[in-house]
DNA sequence: GCGACAG
DNA sequence: ATCTTGTCGC
């Protein structure tokens, strides 16, 4: 039951009235929102209790990365990581040249398009690591209403996810330079937090700096060879 | 009028 | 997000 996103508001930055053209994303937003959940709601377990339950293995992290040249040009990434190893088990990469604009609070709309596809195209083809965790480049429920990029992804993919922030908005920067998390889908701030914590060889998670290092690592590369034609 | 504004 | 070098330190 696939449906096609909102229309972007036409000429955000300079239309009229940005806010009436923001309404059908605002919309759109609320209406995803009413299914979010905000507490524990997987099968798995942190650690493995007995053989017959689950434990938590694959964890995925997702990211985009922009091409210095043209800045609509962009490369989705999907990494899946051993929960435990750390290790990555998984990547697959997406280019895009991306049309929706990115517009502070809305994120989401232009981002989670690329994010889902390969989440759909990983699920698709059956593959053992599908995450049974996600953790998104990107704030979830800490969003002016409640519903960023993480809880955006959460909501349509059906997965657990956690929201990573590296600037908080509207706020000032401390003398060290925090993470920021928050909330996706279906997890309590109290368990992302610690699976975030169980994730961190330095400041950025495992799966969202992996993600991270190996989009912008891709379309370097890509762009690199282009050069050379 | 000025500053802020996930990626 | 991206533009950007070297440098100090483990």
């Amino acid at each position: 039951m696939e449906k096609k996103s909102p229309e972007p508001p036409e000429e955000a930055s300079q239309s009229r009235d940005s806010s009436r053209d923001n309404q059908t994303w605002i919309t759109a937003q609320n209406i995803l929102r009413e299914k979010l959940i905000t507490e524990d709601c997987f099968a798995w377990k942190l650690q493995a209790g007995s053989k017959e339950e689950e434990a938590l293995r694959y964890v995925g992290g997702v990211d985009i990365s922009f091409s210095k040249d043209d800045p609509s040009r962009a490369c989705g990434t999907l990494v899946v990581l051993d929960f435990h190893t750390l290790q990555v088990l998984y990547q697959d990469f997406s280019l895009v040249t991306l049309q929706v604009p990115y517009v502070p609070g809305f994120l989401a709309f232009r981002e989670a398009p690329v994010l889902l596809q390969l989440l759909e195209k990983m699920k698709r083809s059956n593959n053992p690591f599908y995450p049974q965790l996600l953790m998104v480049d990107g704030n979830g429920i800490l969003h002016p209403r409640g519903f960023g990029l993480a809880c955006h992804i959460g909501v349509e993919a059906n997965l657990p996810t956690i929201g990573i922030g590296k600037n908080a908005m509207r706020s000032t920067q401390g003398s060290i330079k925090p993470i920021f998390i928050s909330i996706g889908h279906k997890i309590s701030l109290q368990t992302a937090i610690m699976i975030v914590q169980m994730t961190c060889k330095y400041r950025v998670p495992e799966p969202i700096r992996q993600a991270d290092i190996r989009s912008r690592d891709y379309i370097r590369k890509l762009e690199a060879n282009a050069k050379v034609k």
